[in-house]
DNA sequence: CCATATAAGACCTTTTTGATCCTATATTGC
DNA sequence: GCAATATAGGATCAAAAAGGTCTTATATGG
């Protein structure tokens, strides 16, 4: 339905609130899901996640928690967002060519990859440091 | 995730078949899945839905069909698309004002009404007089 | 060794998507 | 009028995705 996901939009919120941190904090997940309004919970299986990707750095144990694996300026909202949800794909041949079958003669084909390379080059335009105006 | 869905492109296809008929011929149902390569039960459906919008005119009975409901000039991608999948909202929060609560303060909230201006604005540039070649 | 805090994965519910089927209704031609 | 044609409309079903919860590891510091 052309929409990013909550978990999207919760893994966004919670790099915004890190990068709004003081730089090399370790901040408590308790702390970040309060502060972006999200449960404590899924908030935890995304930063799981980003933390695999390498865009966040984790600690366990006491004193543990989250901190940007980069610095701000170097982590974009598309990176996030597709770190979450996986690559922003318009329409399914885009995944690779033959996917669709019709791609080498459909008209239609072009527009989405058009579409598609102007949203990922708007999303890759601001970084975290933009976001968090630091 | 972000993608537009089977029956968005189905009825892409279809619409882009009907601009590339004869003007005012009425194409049946049957030979229009035939050359996009979808089932009839599920184009049909779309199709009526179109047809209650304007988008298409149809006709039944014997030598019934459908025809484009304007000139392939005066339609958009972006028409088509809303028309099947309701209008693009890349975040809830450009659903309305306060569908979100954090929206007055959040930093992100306005590059999503940017992008999806964007998208939105670069469907709209595609009608099916392009697409069609005619 | 104990309290803390993330890692990992199992599990469940709801919503959306994709698809099919059946019946009704309108139109044309005989 | 009647039969053949072709869309309209709704009911139904299965599969997939999304959203969310819970339990059990595992690492760390004191
Ligand atoms: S836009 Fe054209 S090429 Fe792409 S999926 Fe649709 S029909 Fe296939
Ligand atoms: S981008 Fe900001 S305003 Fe929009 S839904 Fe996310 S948190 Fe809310």
């Amino acid at each position: 339905m052309l929409h990013i996901t909550r978990r999207g939009d919760y893994a966004i919120r919670g790099m915004v609130y890190l990068a709004g941190q003081p730089a090399d904090k370790v901040t408590l997940l308790g702390d970040m899901a309060a502060a972006v309004e999200a449960s404590p919970a899924i908030l935890a299986k995304i930063f799981q996640h980003l933390s695999k990707v390498g865009l966040v750095s984790s600690y366990r144990g006491t004193g543990g928690g989250f901190v940007l694996g980069r610095p701000a300026e170097a982590i974009t909202l598309l990176e996030i967002v597709e770190a979450v949800e996986g690559p922003i794909i318009l329409n399914r041949c885009l995944i690779a060519k033959g996917t669709c079958g019709r791609d080498s003669f459909c008209p239609v084909h072009p527009v989405w990859g058009r579409v598609q390379e102007k949203m990922r080059s708007m999303l890759g335009e601001y970084t975290l440091k933009d976001l968090a105006g630091k």
